[in-house]
DNA sequence: CGCCAAATTGACCCCCTTCAAACATTGTGG
DNA sequence: CCACAATGTTTGAAGGGGGTCAATTTGGCG
């Protein structure tokens, strides 16, 4: 995806929707479904997008001749593995006025990074029913979640623009983790991996791992 | 994960928890965190567990010299992330009951490829604090729900056992979709991705895209 | 037998959903 | 320029699904 936005989204027969996740500027998409006869998921844009496509059928070449390319996929799956993680903590074990702050914070995030973020305000293409159906909510009560926000001051909203006055607070209220969308990336270690050299073995974050392997 | 059982999980800082996924043998697990410096989620075994492990950095070399190998691994980051995705959309859009069953079906169907289901029974080295923290349930309402699965007939449980009577009725109850773990793969085609091989793209299941690329 | 984690059940309550209606916004055609 | 749809937003009221709290029972195990 080179511009615009995107929602991969499932549904179930009786029409109930999850969005699965935002496909922002920056983002690769289908680099499994090309694999498989079948796609599990739908895609809808958001915006009119621009996008860069590659043959499906080079990925291998290209995982052999182009290690950069290769580590640049490779980060970007465990990105996006990692985002999915989070949004199920969100939709698990968060409240309704914590995981609406908690994507606020993700998406200001992901888009500071591709600079479509200036002093706090971003453009959100999006009804509050995707917002709903993203984060596993009702319209009604995304509508008065996001009132709150206002009310509270954190955000600010003129039809798709929002201002995210205080990101620190908002994200406080998320209990949002500056860690998993591996903003900071380990690009040389990654490239390194993948043209052959080597190097010592990752630590986990957390060592409650009682494995008897 | 050649042998056990192990869950992948996140944590809020006040304890509140989420059971991202089941690892189960056969599965791959770690590949992309060997890759960063540090993971965003942990890992705890549930039984004795053994596994196979290889030198994360050769990795790009395994996709160069084995492309057998390396359509595996790739087929598993697909399925992980499909099974990512259906269970979003259980936490957000499911009702408790939808949920367990399709986790039960799930699970079912996963371990009955590497042989762990027999008679429609398996072994399921879980509490039910942990079924809780995977489907974003209290203790005490997972505990109702798997009874009004009992008192229904669907399943049946006597401690870490359980079988399931009806299949078809609990994958209908909890609107399973048998598409979205792949069950049926498409190794030749993958295999032949990463050997450089030419073939034609794949469809997508839902034609509701409106890209305008 | 006694301990402790896990399972179970009851009672009460609250967050969120559903239903409903009013309101705002945008685009379209006469 | 103005009806007018059509879509999206906002708010109120009422109800339900699931949470919390608390107590009891069960089961594994030294």
């Amino acid at each position: 995806m080179r511009d615009g936005w995107a929602i991969r989204h499932k549904a179930l027969p009786d029409g109930r929707r999850q969005v699965v996740n935002f496909v922002l500027p920056g983002d690769i998409i289908g680099m499994y479904c090309t694999l498989f006869e079948s796609a599990d998921h739908s895609v809808t844009t958001l915006t009119q997008v621009e996008v860069a496509s590659f043959p499906p059928e080079r990925i291998g070449e290209l995982f052999q001749s182009f290690p950069r390319l290769a580590a640049a996929l490779a980060w970007s799956g465990a990105r996006e593995e990692a985002i999915l993680a989070e949004r199920l903590l969100s939709l698990g074990r968060r409240t309704a006025l914590e995981r609406t702050a908690h994507l606020l914070v993700e998406l200001l995030r992901r888009l500071s990074i591709v600079n479509m973020v200036t002093d706090g305000h971003f453009v959100l293409p999006v009804t509050q029913e995707i917002l709903a159906d993203a984060l596993g909510l009702s319209i009604v009560h995304i509508n008065r979640t996001l009132r709150r926000l206002r009310d509270s001051g954190l955000i600010e909203l003129n039809g798709q623009r929002i201002t995210v006055n205080d990101v620190r607070q908002l994200a406080s209220v998320g209990q949002f983790d500056e860690l998993y969308l591996h903003l900071i990336r380990a690009p040389r270690r990654l490239e390194r991996a993948f043209s052959g050299a080597h190097l010592h073995t990752g630590t986990s974050r957390n060592g409650e791992d009682r494995a008897k392997a």
